[in-house]
DNA sequence: CAACCTCTGATTGTCGACAATTTGATATGA
DNA sequence: TCATATCAAATTGTCGACAATCAGAGGTTG
């Protein structure tokens, strides 16, 4: 639970001492959550005035942004919140695909008791919003990374953990909120997690490599497969935006 | 051959229109190369005289720096250049093997003949400087990192692209210089990179993924062993330096 | 009417100065 | 001698102002 540090809405958290730190964490959870729409142009005047400080750390904050890739800066033109593609997101999924299989495989190598008990504790979590069977939301939404993040934890791999927790879980967040539609397909999914969890704790570091890798693949394919389904009724009810064009 | 812009000494290179931008691919040069020796503190007022800039932009090239994982910052104290310990690069070696494995798998579906000839050409140029018997060091420097550049670039997928060549492979740089030690295993890898490419030209992704992961793994057993078989001798001569204190 | 040019407004890039914090040394005391 | 407290120098964080550049409105010309 005391995993991510979200909703500090504001002030002295644990490791935001500095203004360009407070305002790049804020503006990660802003572009994360949708609240500045995607493809959106933002300026530097006009976060300055929103947060209250000066265009020094912010445009700090925004170098982060941009090498985390939630913006996309054009010199001497502008910034713009990133926009993702259908294809981009496919690619997002071959990265974490390769990321992810080799995170299962390190965790059943190197996963300490006490870190395959929290996991279990998350799918039992999970199970019971499942069975109140309005869980789906939040299931899909952010119950679906926190069993991520501890695997890749469980990896003990420092680069693999910066890689996808700071890096592409973002974007992964992004993109379930720029499509609307969850993943939706939670009863798989959830059995697939079992079986991953079953096989760490077995130790069998093949095995985690080989059904993470199915997980993400499938995930993918689901994926695909609702963009292509919407993509023939055209009304384009399910899929929000596919290629909007970037409005002002 | 126009991959990479290196050795841009000054001024209006394509891309380069800002002092921010400038001086972030200087500092990363100078950090790869170990002109700035690893672990060693740098200030900005220092950077600031040296490049003649004021320490706006400097602030910002140095925020690059950090999401390139090239230099550590801690708020408030300063920023020194990384110094990548055995186990750091062992975690780096295990993220080459998940991404270039999957690399090697997409190039093999979606590469073109011409990027093959390519790659065939840049065997060819390695194989030359092989029989000249003098080559070990540009091949293992420099050369090596050609054929893995291509590949991912065969993959056409932009994400991977970044990730390897825009982060990792200055870390896999800058590692080279750090321990002064080649991988040192030329011929073998050489031939590994024929049955690479043999596997990518015939299409066949399973192969080219699994020869990829063994060519990667292969790479890393040997950095290991060449480690252990140094700290058996105590005399570290192969391994400049393995947890020297941080100087200054 | 369309294409091109000009100019204005706004935004980005850069700089120097001031405030806040840390680090190391010096001095003081037990 | 060791530990602690104080202080000064340097460095980092932040700010406001100026210069350079771009996007769009409006007018001109073919």
């Amino acid at each position: 639970m005391p995993e991510r540090a979200e909703t500090n809405s504001d002030d002295t958290s644990p490791e935001v001492r500095t203004l360009a730190e407070r305002v790049f964490h804020q503006l990660q959870d802003a572009i994360v959550r949708g609240e500045i729409v995607p493809g959106s142009k933002i300026t530097e005047p006009g976060l300055s005035k929103t947060y209250g400080i000066s265009r020094g750390p912010l445009r700090e904050a925004m170098r982060r942004l941009e090498a985390h890739r939630l913006i996309e800066r054009v010199p001497h033109v502008g910034a713009r919140v990133v926009q993702l593609s259908m294809k981009e997101l496919l690619e997002l999924f071959d990265v974490r695909e390769a990321l992810e299989s080799m995170a299962a495989r390190l965790a059943a190598e190197h996963m300490t008791a006490e870190e395959i008990a929290g996991l279990r504790n998350v799918l039992a979590v999970h199970e019971s919003q499942d069975d109140l069977k309005r869980g789906e939301a939040y299931y899909q939404r952010e119950g679906d990374l926190d069993f991520h993040y501890r695997i890749v934890q469980g990896s003990h791999n420092k680069m693999l953990m910066n890689l996808l927790c700071d890096d592409l879980y973002y974007l992964v967040r992004l993109y379930r909120t720029q499509f609307s539609a969850s993943g939706s397909r939670p009863q798989r999914a959830f059995v697939e997690h079992h079986r991953i969890v079953d096989a760490i704790e077995a130790g069998d570091a093949e095995l985690s490599e080989l059904l993470m890798r199915r997980h993400v693949s499938a995930s993918r394919a689901n994926v695909a497969d609702r963009y292509a389904a919407a993509l023939e009724q055209t009304s384009t009810q399910a899929f929000s935006q596919t290629q909007t064009a970037p409005e002002k």
